[in-house]
DNA sequence: TATCGTTATTCCTAAACAGGTATAACGATT
DNA sequence: AATCGTTATACCTGTTTAGGAATAACGATA
């Protein structure tokens, strides 16, 4: 087919978020933030994993826990290891949500690309 | 059914735009911005209207026509009325093409906020 | 009670951004 | 050639943002 071999000029993009009243609540960066606490159990650890600074990250959670109603990621300090956090089951949830969410928006901008020769 | 009765707390949000590979090309409001134009045929009314100064339309009608490889808008100064500006045709076919798909997005967004019951 | 690595918080500075103001350039009309 | 309203562009400054550095607080463990 002819328009198949045409260069793809524009292509369609966005970005998506989970938003409470009070505004953005979680986002790309959030959610994999908190994929890595889960998987490290520690703030400071899944900062490092994403380069991304102590205290950006710890700002990031702060934010999300003071919008949501609830506490998605909680911590100790002092004790074993120096101290811990984990996400909640609230949390988890969200983490659910956002990618059932996310997987359909990526299927509506491939989809819509489709339309995108001119 | 009980679930109706939930406060809906958290809600699927995001921005959508049309990229070439320079970055951002249009979102909503550059497309509202052309259509003022298109409306107007003056970058000074459209700004007014929008309550946006001319300096920042300008500046946003030259980042979107430097980055297409077509203008999208065209200006011309002096003259009758001082000088007067319009869309080409590349810049409708962007509109209707940003409309079609902030159409199918605003749909995504309001079906997925189905889901945010907790 | 000393150590350890983490959490929690404050302070400071450099860079980026936003947006107003001013002014030159322009060409049809009179 | 004077006028007009617009386009085009440069300059300047206050504000916001980004992010590093430093330090206190903590509690299990040894």
């Amino acid at each position: 087919m002819a328009t198949s071999k045409n260069k793809l000029t524009f292509n369609a993009d966005g970005r998506i978020w989970i938003s409470t009243a009070e505004g953005k609540l979680v986002g790309k960066g959030r959610i994999e933030l908190m994929e890595k606490i889960k998987q490290f159990g520690s703030i400071r650890q899944a900062a490092l994993a994403m380069q991304m600074s102590y205290r950006q990250a710890w700002q990031l959670i702060d934010d999300m826990n003071s919008k949501a109603q609830t506490p998605l990621v909680i911590s100790n300090r002092g004790g074993k290891g120096g101290g811990s956090a984990s996400v909640t089951e609230k949390g988890e949830q969200l983490i659910a949500l956002f990618h059932s969410f996310n997987k359909k928006f990526q299927k509506l901008l491939a989809g819509q690309n489709e339309n995108f020769i001119f």
